[in-house]
DNA sequence: ACGAAAATTCCGAAAAACGGAACAGGATGG
DNA sequence: CCATCCTGTTCCGTTTTTCGGAATTTTCGT
């Protein structure tokens, strides 16, 4: 796990902030290593002070910051790897024979990391900063129900429910709701809740992160409802969800 | 760009190959930068042993290895609580329609942690991290009314009252009287203390630290004068403190 | 096969990381 | 309210890396 030799060693605590469910303080870090706690400090100062973790405000724990926020965008939209992920998008578009995409979540919304257009010859629109409310999105709803509790409880308190469609969940309660189904369904819809004709069926690309399986991307597919109903997309599921295994396994 | 600092200096290199469209030799490396050839290649083994980075097929280029993968997406999965945040000051800057900013106070300073700027355009740019003295900003006054008297009193024993304009606190008695009023209306003005022009409301985000509510960070408007009033600043009153209460979700 | 350019290895000097111990400061419990 | 404990921070002598110019090997173009 810590094979990080020399100077990098201290991006190992990179690592275990970012597989952390609460900001970490230096007391916590110290348990979970036989790092002795001044260099534990100096190691989290050099990261505060490269920008890649900041201490949350209340002065005492570390959270990441902005600039690993961004090194984690340019990683991800990096070619060769990008490159087999867009490939693998491709056979699934070819699969399921409508245009798919692949998400994941920042802040309260949903962010494309990649998309390929079924009607159309390979393209690479890196659509990368295009973003979605995390309430009216499949993607968004199935982060929502696969992350821990209190995360969703985080970003659910401060959502403002802006409405897109007349199908566009309305409330706390409502999206709450779907969000338990979909937890124990593993797939999430969107019916027209964000553009009017437009469904859509999300499935998570999962990871371990620390010790426990995460959901760090969703794999969406979109079609007009004029051509598939949601029913018919269900067909779909299967092809969609081995393209997700296979998904997560560039990331090995 | 390049500021990072000892031993992670060689994280400079995986950013630099991650904004690549193509694999990076180790010469195209060494043209972009003045770190000698030797040094270069020493970082490039060090990231290929971490994992980070790998050779490409040809055995040529250096490319983002599946552990640098890994770690951008546990970094976007763990979403940032600091882009909860800044979610939320967007939302208010929206409603209140001038820039806004989110600060803590450490040691006679107030420090901004993060700010989002109205699309006006006449503004006064600060940028994150930069720090005020306290007895000249509405933030500051306001910590200092919130806090523990006894702590009150070490911080203002020690200030030097620097003048920043006209109407900049002179002295300990002017300081300690606004304080006092502060502590009873719950918000706090700069009335062009720190910044001839510049105008600013702040109000506290709260938060139980132990058993009793501590003002652990400051939600604070600023505007140039000529386009608001105080009169009229204190009616985007409310609004901020709303803003307030749902920050202290975040932090929390 | 030859020359040029790139990549890699060497190694002594220089710099930094290391971590035990001591210190500070705030929370905790009596 | 004060004593106590626990967390975070600083100190500093020792140890370990890192640094980078020069030399050497490999690769590539012709």
């Amino acid at each position: 796990m810590d094979d990080l030799a020399g100077g990098l060693r201290p991006l190992s605590l990179l690592e275990r902030v970012a597989a952390m469910e609460h900001p970490a303080t230096l007391a916590e870090l110290a348990a979970g290593s036989d790092v002795p706690r001044p260099t534990l400090h100096r190691w989290l100062s050099a990261l505060v002070g490269a920008g890649l973790l900041q201490r949350s405000p209340d002065g005492r724990r570390y959270e990441i910051a902005p600039r690993a926020s961004q090194l984690a965008f340019a990683i991800l939209s990096n070619q060769p790897r990008a490159a087999l992920r867009h490939d693998l998008l491709r056979k699934v578009v070819e699969a399921v024979g409508e245009s798919c995409n692949l998400t994941v979540m920042h802040g309260a919304e949903v962010t494309y990391i990649d998309r390929v257009e079924a009607m159309w010859p390979l393209r690479i629109t890196f659509q990368r900063g295009s973003r979605v409310p995390v309430h009216c999105s499949a993607s968004g709803k199935l982060f929502l129900a696969l992350m821990p509790q209190a995360k969703r409880d985080a970003v659910v308190r401060d959502l403002t429910f802006e409405r897109f469609t007349d199908s566009t969940l309305a409330d706390r309660d409502a999206l709450l709701a779907e969000v338990a189904t979909i937890r124990k369904q593993k797939y999430a819809l969107d019916r027209e809740e964000y553009l009017a004709g437009l469904v859509c069926l999300a499935v998570p690309v999962m990871q371990k992160i620390g010790r426990s399986p995460t959901c760090v991307a969703a794999l969406a597919m979109q079609a007009p409802v004029s051509r598939l109903s949601c029913d018919q997309m269900l067909e779909k599921l299967p092809a969609l969800q081995e393209a997700a295994r296979a998904l997560a396994g560039t990331l090995e």
